[in-house]
RNA sequence: GGGUUGGUAGCUCAACGGUAGAGCAGUGCCCUUUUAAGGCAUUGGUUGAGGGUUCGAGUCCCUCCCAACCCA
């Protein structure tokens, strides 16, 4: 038994196109009045009374004079009833060249199927939008990575699992923003193309601005100008949106990933901390998925389960990589270089000591945390932007979450000495620096009030609380290759 | 950049070096409450691309493209 051919498929829809064409009924429709979205009336359910509702066929079932369609959207499902005899003409006329994936609108009424299922019982069907493409299979859905990344739309038509997580990324950053206002914070947008490019140490993307004769560079950061608002006299400001690192892609990384840096006035990290932990326990119970967290493989046992529950655990840097590898902050450089490659971590010989320490941690203490803890104490040099902590200049007044063996969100006690901030930016050390920028420095001479400081890299933190194994599963069109 | 695995019909997947197959989707017929509807019948595939080995390649070898995972 041989297959139709995809030519052959589309040949015939778009005879059925030209059927229509034929009967005087527009393919592709105009408005249509519905009663709601297809969650909308299907919780309005009242059995007998007038509906209509427009969506895509997603299933067919033919029983000769009676058939049942599926009409989804990407927030539900209903089924329609159709009988030939008790449709108008024109209608009668249509149901025949109705395909899987065709956007159609039905007006009847509700009633319920001898097994129960609530249903539209249809009196008209007019055509919205004839589909010229075959779906993707109904029952296994589209499983091929690439498929689901390169045409997101057929992943989302096809895989209820991908619909949920992507609902889920809406419902977060909504709630995201509405925890920040409630309070007091103030969301603004700052540039995306930067001169400079500051506020973190990474490869930018180059542009070139015509009119203007110059390069510019598509922000690694909004950290900067934020703080520039703060000399403005914001209090609380937050901007939530796209940051572009030139880098390679993985199941962690995309060039462009969303932010949230939040900046609250005349606090510390301390109180972002304990803001940062009421947020997301506050997300994971607005999508109904905390406190315990579990992350499943492709035949559902449960491969991870995180405990959102509260407090959540604080540990020094010193303390966890001390705990990992014992003794090894009495090594001199060159031991540390050695026991490194005996713990298989791969450093360069540039790179200094704090540096090489950073490896350690990356690799044996943040991958394995897996349930929240705030790790304080770090070192100066890895974090220019914040205060020095005064009972340890060695260290600054940060946090960084880790969550589900990834940094979900660092913290700070921002920096507003410029003569310090100058001196921390002048003296980086390491291999990654940061980009000074005289105009941000001048701005805090004004003065910039002490304050505290978030960034939460969003899409990981959608990966922590749906499950999600892969970044391109959270980035509705994640970057690949050209094909 | 390196390693591993994969790419076969629109989708999901088979095929010891020996005639490329199944389910779903499609097409035709039957069927007035089905829901992965069912029954009967039915459909022209550059096996990712290009080379090579072989009487014969989806299968073995080489190069390239794309993807997933791991490493850097």
């Amino acid at each position: 038994m041989e297959h139709t051919p995809l030519s052959e498929l589309i040949a015939i829809r778009r005879q059925k196109l030209q059927a229509l064409r034929d009967y005087g009924i527009d393919p592709f429709g105009g408005p249509f009045k519905t009663s709601g979205t297809v969650a909308d009336v299907v919780a309005a359910f009242a059995e007998g009374s007038a509906v209509s509702l427009a969506g895509r066929v997603t299933a067919y079932r033919d029983m000769g004079k009676s058939r049942f369609l599926d009409l989804s959207d990407i927030g539900g499902r209903l089924q329609i009833y159709l009988n030939t005899k008790e449709l108008e003409e024109q209608s009668a006329v249509a149901l025949p060249q109705v395909d899987i994936g065709d956007f159609i609108g039905i007006e009847g009424i509700y009633f319920t199927t001898k097994t129960g299922e609530k249903s539209i019982r249809a009196a008209k069907l007019v055509f919205l939008s004839k589909g010229l493409r075959p779906l993707p299979d109904k029952w296994h859905g589209v499983q091929d990575a690439e498929i689901r990344y390169r045409q997101r739309y057929l992943d989302l038509i096809a895989n209820d699992s991908s619909r949920t997580i992507f609902k889920q990324r809406i419902a977060i950053v909504r709630e995201i923003r509405h925890f920040l206002e409630e309070r007091g914070f103030l969301e603004v947008e700052t540039p995306m193309m930067q001169a400079i490019p500051g506020g973190a140490a990474a490869e930018p993307f180059k542009t070139h601005h015509n009119a203007l004769g110059m390069d510019l560079f598509l922000r690694i950061a909004p950290e900067l100008y934020l703080k520039r608002l703060l000399v403005a006299g914001f209090p609380k400001v937050f901007e939530l949106n796209r940051n572009f690192r030139n880098e390679g892609v993985s199941r962690r990384h995309n060039p462009e990933f969303t932010m949230l840096e939040a900046y609250w006035a005349f606090a510390d990290f301390e109180q972002m901390s304990h803001l940062v932990e009421e947020m997301i326990c506050a997300l994971a119970d607005h999508i109904g998925v905390g406190p315990m967290i579990e992350h499943h493989d492709h035949e559902g046992n449960i491969t991870r389960t995180i405990n959102l529950a509260r407090p959540w655990r604080r540990a020094r840097y010193r303390d966890l990589v001390e705990a990992a590898v014992p003794g090894w902050f009495e090594l001199d450089l060159d031991s540390k270089r050695k026991q490194c490659s005996e713990l298989r971590l791969d450093i360069t010989h540039c790179e200094a000591e704090f540096e090489v320490t950073q490896h350690v941690f990356e690799k044996l203490v943040e991958e394995k945390l897996i349930d929240p803890c705030f790790v304080t104490h770090v070192p100066k040099e890895l974090v220019p932007l914040a205060k020095l902590s005064e009972k340890d200049p060695s260290t600054v007044e940060v946090y960084e979450l880790i969550i589900n063996g990834q940094e979900i969100s660092p913290g700070y006690s921002e920096l507003n000495d410029p003569d310090l901030q100058r001196e921390r930016l002048e003296h980086q050390a390491g291999v990654e620096k940061q980009c000074l920028d005289e105009d941000f420095l001048e701005a805090l001479e004004y003065g910039m009030p002490p304050a505290g400081g978030i960034g939460i890299g969003i899409d990981r933190l959608v990966m922590m609380l749906t499950g999600a194994a892969s970044i391109r599963d959270v980035i509705l069109f994640p970057h690949l290759k050209k094909k």
